[in-house]
DNA sequence: GTCTATAATTTGATAGAC
DNA sequence: GTCTATCAAATTATAGAC
């Protein structure tokens, strides 16, 4: 893949992150990438093209980055909770997947099919290692860090999901 | 408060709720109501007035709604449980706050600091009950309404929040 | 691949008649 | 209070030059 394709992802990823889907626009992201919008539709035709592969590469990445940390020695719990906890305190920005889900009603079909895919592989991840708890530990997760960002305070989510470590 | 007015917060909460608050117009709120979108603009001069006095509006009614709860003998927690549920159920509408929250960052300072007090008024109110648990309770139960109105199910919320039951 | 230019639509908001 | 009419801006998207 291209530079050019993995920096306007890099862009839309940041504002969807952000803003949300329908809050962030095509000259946005140009904008941040510094070309055109025109040039950012020849690599993604339409606005659900876009969206639709950001949050596929998101989940590859957060699976990567899951792996990763498993290698190292962390717990996969802790891991989720590390990683999602990073990206608070970097950027103050909340899961991809998080805040397209709650925009679902509004979402085109493929969109919210990729956020779908992302938490229910989110749920199984954390049923391997916690028989049926994973809907409720992804829950917490995601609520925390929900709260978190309208606090605008990543500790939040740290005292929040803090019993998680136990797990 | 007059009848229009209380129709078009009806209207405008039950659009935040599906679409979140970039995702709704006035143009939609007026044809909800079945009134000119000028008309809205006279109630509630510009979109954040009519977005803060919505979620000003659920929260006071939230409060309510727990008190009638709480009367019945219903133990708190399973109040708050059980109002979320039953939106999901009937609506598959998620928390207002919930949505609003998510959009932190592009929201007007009003509006996000509406969802703020909403978000600290729950903490509170679940600190009164199981103290120090606040946070968590709210979180898992905001977290439960993502995941479940992505999957579509909302007896995914009731599984993720089966264990509070027990509080 | 990127650009300029532009089409078609939607949006938040206002002016002024009734 | 509600309407018609309208504005300025932003949006998604396309055509065609380079």
């Amino acid at each position: 893949m291209s530079d050019r394709r993995e920096a306007i992802l890099d862009g839309a990823e940041r504002l969807i992150r952000a803003n949300g889907y329908s809050g962030f626009s095509f000259r946005e992201v140009a904008s941040e990438v510094g070309i055109k919008s025109a040039s950012v539709h020849y690599h993604f035709p339409a606005k659900p093209d876009l969206a639709a592969a950001v949050a596929e590469r998101y989940r590859e990445r957060f699976a990567k980055a899951l792996e990763v940390k498993e290698k190292q020695g962390t717990a996969r719990v802790e891991a989720w909770r590390a990683i999602f906890h990073s990206a608070l305190k970097r950027d103050g920005l909340m899961c991809l997947c998080g805040i397209l889900a709650v925009e679902g009603a509004s979402l085109p079909p493929q969109v919210a099919k990729e956020a779908r895919a992302f938490l229910e592989f989110g749920i199984a991840s954390l049923n391997e290692v916690c028989p049926g708890e994973g809907v409720r530990i992804l829950s917490q997760l995601e609520g925390a860090m929900l709260i978190a960002r309208s606090a605008g305070d990543p500790s939040v989510f740290a005292r929040a999901t803090e019993d998680l470590l136990a797990a």
